[in-house]
DNA sequence: ACCCAGGAAATTC
DNA sequence: GAATTTCATGGG
C-alpha cells in the first residue's frame, strides 16, 4: 500500500515518542509492528507513506484510523502554537507526532505496567507478554493477547514476563474487561469524568493510567496525562497554565510537552 | 550500596 | 484527609 501525499507524519517520531511500546526499528529506517493482530513494515518516502502487509480494505478499515490521517495536525498545531511559545516550540521540535488509535485493551493492559516504570523496562515486559500469551504470526512477531485470555490466568502464571508487583493489577483489569464489567467501547464515549471513574475500578489504575488509556486507546483528544515530565514541565514551562486551559486537542498537545521534555532533561 | 523509573495502593499521621 | 511508605524489577 501506497499513501500518497501525508502531512505531519514522522514515523520515528510518532512510534517512538513515549505513546506505543511494540514498535521496532530496523536498520533501513523502517518499521515494523503488529496492531490488530497484523504484522506490517512501514517506509517513507518524502510525503508518501509504504505499508507492506495489509490490502487496500484493510487500510480503509484499520490503518488510515491507526495513524490517524484523516486529522489535520497542520491547523491543530497551529491552533495549539498560538496558546503558549514553548508550546510552539515542542510542536516543532517534533513535527511529525500523531496520536495514535491503538486498540483500547492493549493501552489500557501497556499503561498498567508503566507504572513507576522506565520506558525500555516497559517495552520488554510488554514483549514478553506477547511473546508468552499472543499468538505468532510470524518470527518474532505476537498479536497481543487479548483480555479473555489473560482472565483465564493467575498473577503466578505472568512470573515470566516479570512485571513485579503489577502483574496482579493486570489481571484485575484483565478480568474486569474480559467479563464486561467494564466495557471499553462504552467507556469510549461516556462523559469524561465518568470515563475516568470506570476505568479506576480496576485495582491499578489511578488517574493518570485511566488518562492514558483514554487517550492512547479510545483516542480521547482531550486528554492531558500528567505523569512526572508532565508535572515538571507544567511546573517549569507552564506556571501559568493548567492541564484544562490546552483545549479539545489537549492531548496532542501533551505530546509534544512530554516528547520535547524527555528530550530536554537539562531543562529541569 | 544506592537511586530512579510515563503510579497507585496501603499505611500512618 | 493529607503525607509518607511500600510495592518488583533492572539499569545506571
Amino acid at each position: 500500500m501506497k499513501i500518497e501525499n501525508v502531512r505531519d507524519f514522522d514515523l520515528a517520531q510518532t512510534l517512538d515518542c513515549g505513546q506505543a511500546f511494540r514498535w521496532k526499528e530496523l536498520e533501513d529506517g523502517s518499521f515494523k509492528g503488529v496492531a490488530h493482530g497484523v504484522v506490517v513494515a512501514l517506509r517513507k518516502d518524502g510525503d508518501d507513506i509504504y505499508i507492506d502487509g495489509i490490502s487496500q480494505e484493510e487500510y480503509k478499515a484499520v490503518w488510515k484510523n491507526y495513524f490517524d490521517l484523516d486529522r489535520d495536525y497542520g491547523t491543530i498545531k497551529t491552533e495549539l502554537s498560538k496558546l503558549h511559545p514553548v508550546l510552539s516550540e515542542a510542536a516543532q521540535f517534533a513535527p511529525g507526532i500523531r496520536i495514535l488509535n491503538q486498540e483500547p485493551w492493549e493501552a489500557l493492559c501497556s499503561f498498567i505496567i508503566s507504572q513507576n516504570n522506565n520506558i525500555p523496562r516497559i517495552k520488554g515486559i510488554v514483549e514478553r507478554l506477547c511473546l508468552n500469551f499472543g499468538d505468532r504470526i510470524e518470527e518474532d512477531f505476537y498479536s497481543f493477547p487479548c483480555a479473555e485470555r489473560i482472565a483465564a490466568l493467575s498473577a503466578e502464571d505472568l512470573a515470566p514476563i516479570r512485571a513485579g508487583f503489577r502483574a496482579r493489577y493486570i489481571i484485575d483489569g484483565a478480568r474486569k474487561v474480559a467479563c464486561g464489567e467494564i466495557d471499553l467501547e462504552k467507556v469510549r464515549t461516556m462523559e469524561i469524568e465518568e470515563a475516568r471513574k470506570e476505568l479506576m475500578k480496576i485495582t491499578g489504575v489511578g488517574i493518570k493510567v485511566a488518562d492514558c488509556t483514554l487517550l492512547y486507546g479510545l483516542h480521547r483528544l482531550d486528554c492531558f496525562p500528567l505523569d512526572v515530565w508532565m508535572k515538571r514541565a507544567m511546573a517549569v514551562l507552564f506556571p501559568e497554565m493548567k492541564s484544562s486551559d490546552f483545549g479539545e486537542y489537549g492531548g496532542i498537545a501533551q505530546q509534544y510537552i512530554f516528547h520535547y521534555s524527555r528530550m530536554h532533561p537539562e531543562l529541569f
